[in-house]
Parts: C-alpha cells; structure tokens; sequence
RNA sequence: UGCCCGAUGGUGUAAUGGUAGCACAAACGAUUCUGACUCGUUUUGUCUAGGUUCGAGUCCUAGUCGGGCAGCCA
C-alpha cells in the first residue's frame, strides 16, 4: 500500500515503510484481533521534545495512520513532583506541528475532561475513554484522569490476593530486592490478610501515613531472575499536589502499574516504547493479565531509540546547555529539541523523512547526522524559494552603468516546481558580491572573479573585473567592472559562458538584516561520551551577521522557507523578528563540494 | 559473573531457508546562469567456530563483543 503525503512540495507518493513492529500489527490486522489499531505516544510532561522522542512519535502516528487507525496523545504524569503544565503545553504543541499535514486525522484526543466511563460487558464491569469526535472540544489524555479507576484496580488486585500493603522503608526495600545475581527476601509484610490490606490501602488514600510509610506492591516472585517481578511496587505516598489531578490525592501510581492499565482504558492495541522497558514487559503482562480484563489486552513492542552523531539527547545534559547557557534556551536553533528544529526552520516534514530513512529496528545504532542533514535538504530544495542575499557584502560597481539607472530582471523563484515562476530583482549600477567571491590571488580551480576576470551575476549578465580598490590597510573595499549587457538573458550573447556564476544584490534596493548562521553544536560526534562535554561545543556554533538582502525578503513571513543562492537555506527567526526587523536563520548550507576540496 | 536484548559495507537498513539489495557518505564523471539539484560510474559488508540442510545473513549449539535491568523516576 502506498501513501500519499498532504506535506506541500513533499515528495510523492512513497511506499510505506515495513519494519518489524509494523509487521506485527499488520498480521494483528490480518487475524483480525482488534477492531481498530489504536497506539500512543505517552511523555512524561517533565521535560521538552526532541527529535529523539519525534522517531516514536512517527512510529506511532505511522502505524495508526496506515491502519486507519488512531495513536493518542497521553500525558504518563503519575509523578506529580517532576512535571508541569508548562512542559505539558510545550509537548502538545510539538506533537501537532510534527504530525500537521500527515496525520493529524490520526491525533487521539478525548473530550475536555473526561474520564473513563464504567461499562457493562459480558455482564463483567469495564472501564473504557472513548476517544473525542472531530470537532468537539478536547484535550489529550491523561494518565492522572485515571487514578479512580487504577486505584480501583489496586484493590482489585488486593482482594485477588495479588497485592499487599508493605511497611518496609525505601531503604528496606532496597535490601529485600537482593540484587541481579542474588535472589531478593520475601518482606515481612507479604502475608497481610486481604482485609488488612484493604483498610491499610485505604488509610493510605485517606493520608493516614507519611511519605514512604507504607507502599502498595504486587505479589509475585523475590526470587525472580528479573528484578521487576521481585513484587515491584505498585503505589507509593506523596503528599503533594499534582498540575492536572489536583490535591485529591496523596498516593500515586508507579509507571509499571499506570501504563498498562492507562493502555487498556484507551484501548491501545499496541503499546511500543523503547527498548529499556524490555525487562518491564513481563510485568506489564502480570498486570494485566491477573485483574482478568474483559476487553482484548493491549501488548507491548519495543525499539532502539535514535542517537544521531554530533547530537545529544539526554535530558540532563541538555539541561545543563541551558542552565548554563551555552545555548538561548530549549528552543535556541542548535538543540536538538523540536522547538529548536522548528525555530531553525528545519520542517516537520524532513524529520518525518528521518524517521522512515533511519527505520525500526532492536539495534542501538547511531545515525550518520549526514542522513538528518541529507532529509533536510531534500525536503526543503523542493519547497524553498530562491533568494539573492549577501552575506559578507563587498561593493561592486559596474562602471558601465548609469547611477540613476535600474534595470529589472528576471528572476526565478524555484527550478524545481513544474511551472517556475519569476520575480523581478533590480540591477542597478552599485550592486553588493560575497566577499569570498572575489580573490586577488586565486586557489587552484577557482572560478569566482579575480582581476581581470569574468563571471556572471546570476540571472543578470556577465562582467569583467576591471580594477581592485584598496583601502590604506591594503584591504579590498570594492571592485568596478564593466557589465556585458548583451549576455542579459534573451539578449544577442544570452548563452556566452563563463565558468563561474555568482549570487549578488542591489546595493541601493536591498536592505540589510541580522542572519544568524548556525552550525553544529559539537565538534565531536560523540558529545555524551564524556562528563565533560562542554568542553567539545563548537565556539563558531552560532555566527551572527549583517547580511544584504533583496528588496522582496522584507515581506517574508515565519512560515516561509527560501534558499539564499548558493548559500543555503533560510527562515525567519519566529520569535526575535519585528516587523520592518526581519532576523533570518540558516537552517543549513547547501552542500558545498569545492569547500571539501 | 543472574536475567533479557542485540550484531549485515564508513553510517543507517533490506533480504521472513534460494542472485546479499537500497539510502546516506566517499571518489570519479556528465550536466548546470546555484561548485546546489539531477544523472551515471566506482569503492567497501553478513562477529567467530562448529552443526542441520541440496542450499544458511536467516535455523541450532557454543563463544566473542555491545547494550539494558537492582528508583517509593519514566
């Protein structure tokens, strides 16, 4: 089955991607095991998205929109004291730019408040949150919208006897568990009647006890050769506010408990994350499978999350760039988070591209950031439109030229669309080159202008360097040369060639403006292999510049994207440009053979 | 010295017992009013040792190397 891309400018149709996980939910598909296939991207609200988190995202939001299905947004926010609003709308943002245009019919949402609804089936008492309609009002999910029914299924698992109330301290508990080579000691707790442990668990919700007094666990094997079935705890005491719950509660669910159950109350089908939860998975299971659940169970798939080189990703270290501020901010231009791609002007599509060129596997791998870099700029070669602009300006005058004189032409916008269109860009007698288009002394195979030479300004005409005008300090400060008009196009010489083509702007009609020109971050492509990572951030990383601009670029809005000739591609910067102050981002050069050279 | 998982060119992946293919990168060439794009060519690979089989990257056994697991984090 192929795949149309609603992405403007995106490439056509592509076959869709196949890896192992697909593989499974195409043949549940092909068995006919769920009505529909439902996944979910789950954050924790305690941090920012990166391009890390954007793999999962296209994994997830993939597989539900090739199976006419659905992947919600859930918030995993059972631990009150690390999240935040702030991080909750921040992800919510990122999730949609990421997915706008590809799959935002696939964004499971639920209505505005809602919790799971009690159902009858089978005569058997069920919990289910039906997704929102389109058009209704509605927010993501919420694993906190859950905690009556997960705190309803902990006493379930009490009366089945397969949970208990523990008095042991954290530090007890740590002792009891043994280790990976040693089996763990049943705690001393273990055999409470299933009456203590209900009004013991009762207590707990009724803030009885203090932070860490008692704990709910699960009953299953200390001496488990995988530790988190050594009665992993299912419950612990916070007497602490949450940002969507409230204060309506002082206990609170752990991961392996909330998951699988937030799982089957959505009814996900497949619940894929990455592969450190392989060991939990047994677990997820045990949960699900003892409250004997009426409903088909959801199964969990795991793969190797992206470690891309000269990137970092871990949470922490990013952390640390902000805090002490090697970087503006979770959205400076350099990080990998998606804030940060989308204010560099990388689009949504291109990390899309990532996803499918870097595929699903069990392997850690670590993509060639080449491949990211490649996706870029293959996206954005077919959507950008051609710019003149100047970043290092060096005068120019064209002595055959009169001042007053403007002369209009052509200019294309993109050669890449199937009916290219023009724009006029004026010519006039002082126009603007990039300083490192000129060299008095030439390298080998240079074929920019050097004295006495020719080249052509794009899209205008040929001209000869007739003279170099020096300052005292002995420095090029401008260059006058005679414009061959009868090499303008549909002029009598039009198809006179020379070897090198070069981008320019009027001196009088463009107008200057800040470009901020980034570059990697790291100058090693393992930055997270050492603690001290800092020491390997690339001092020219960010390289702020007072470019000259053609005329048409004051009009450019935040969502265009354009291709400075021969330089690169660039964006408006969202949020330090003004009106009449545009302060354009590089998102990335074009690759440059002869710079290799 | 417990359990779980993994290993295919420089990088990322495909091949579901039957011709080791694709993409990126690199190199060279063609084309070019972007040293871009596009097009063409080339270089480089199944961790090791056994076994099963007419046939093994694929299945089995052992090993090597790498990763994960002992939060009242997710």
């Amino acid at each position: 089955m192929s795949v149309a891309s609603n992405d403007p400018g995106a490439a056509p149709a592509a076959p869709a991607p196949s890896d192992f996980i697909r593989d499974i939910v195409a043949r549940d598909v092909a068995e006919q095991r769920y009505p529909t296939i439902v996944t979910r991207f789950p954050p924790e609200p305690n941090g920012y998205l990166h391009i890390g988190h954007a793999k999962s995202i296209c994994l997830n939001f993939g597989i539900a929109r090739e199976n006419q299905g659905r992947c919600n947004l859930r918030f995993d926010d059972t631990n009150p004291v690390k999240e935040d609003v702030e991080y909750v709308e921040s992800i919510t943002a990122d999730v949609r730019w990421l997915v706008a245009g590809w799959a935002d019919h696939c964004l499971g949402l639920k209505p505005r408040g809602a919790t799971p609804a009690k159902v009858t089936l089978d005569g058997r008492e069920d919990h289910y949150l039906a997704p929102a309609a389109a058009g209704a009002a509605a927010e993501a999910f919420f694993a906190s919208d859950y905690f009556e029914q997960i705190y309803g299924y902990a006493v379930e698992l009490i009366r089945r006897g397969k949970a208990y109330v523990c008095d042991l301290s954290a530090e007890e508990t740590d002792a009891y568990r043994g280790s990976p080579d040693q089996p763990g000691r049943d705690s001393p707790y273990r055999h409470r009647s299933v009456a203590e442990n209900l009004d013991l668990f009762t207590r707990m919700r009724a803030g009885e006890f203090p932070n860490g007094a008692r704990s709910l666990r699960a009953k299953i094997d200390m001496a488990s050769p995988n530790i988190w079935l050594r009665d992993p705890l299912l419950y612990r005491i916070r007497h602490v506010a949450h940002h969507h719950a409230g204060d309506k509660w002082c206990i609170y669910p752990l991961y392996d408990f909330a998951h699988c159950l937030s799982d089957y109350l959505e009814g996900i089908t497949h619940s894929v994350c990455t592969l450190e939860f392989e060991v939990h998975r047994p677990l997820y299971d045990w949960i699900l499978q003892s409250l004997d659940l009426p409903r088909a169970l959801p199964h969990q798939y795991e793969f190797a999350k992206l470690n891309i080189s000269y990137t970092l990703f871990s949470k922490r270290r990013l952390l640390q760039l902000v805090t002490e501020s090697h970087v503006s901010g979770w959205d400076d231009p350099r990080l990998p988070t998606l804030s940060g791609a989308r204010r560099r002007g990388i689009p949504a599509s291109a990390i899309r591209k990532l996803a499918t060129l870097v595929g699903v596997t069990k392997f850690e791998s670590v993509t060639d950031v080449a491949l990211f870099e490649h996706a870029i700029r293959d996206e954005l070669n077919r959507a950008a439109a051609r710019r003149l602009a100047v970043l290092r300006p060096l005068k120019l005058v064209l002595t055959n030229l009169p001042a007053g004189e403007t002369i209009l032409i052509d200019a294309t916008n993109n050669p890449q669309d199937e009916q290219p269109t023009t724009r006029p860009v004026a010519l006039t007698r002082e126009v603007y080159i990039e300083a490192e288009d000129f060299a008095e002394v030439p390298p080998p195979k240079y074929f920019r202008l050097k004295p006495g030479g020719e080249v052509r300004l794009k899209y205008a005409c040929i001209i000869k360097c007739d003279e170099v005008v020096k300052d005292a300090a002995g420095a090029v400060v401008e260059l006058r040369c005679t414009a061959d008009l009868t090499t303008r196009a549909g002029g009598p010489n039009a198809d006179r060639k020379v070897k090198g083509t070069i981008h320019w702007v009027s001196a009088t009609t463009s107008f200057g403006a800040e470009v901020r020109l980034y570059d990697r971050l790291f100058t090693v492509a393992e930055p997270g292999a050492t603690d001290d990572f800092t020491r390997h951030l690339n001092p020219a990383s960010l390289q702020v510049v007072t470019a000259r601009l053609e005329a048409s670029l004051a009009d450019a809005r935040v969502e265009d994207r354009f291709q400075f000739e021969r330089l690169g591609y660039f964006a408006l910067d969202p949020k330090d440009s003004a009106p009449g102050r545009p302060v354009f981002n590089r998102t990335i050069t074009l690759k440059d053979t002869w710079a290799k050279a």
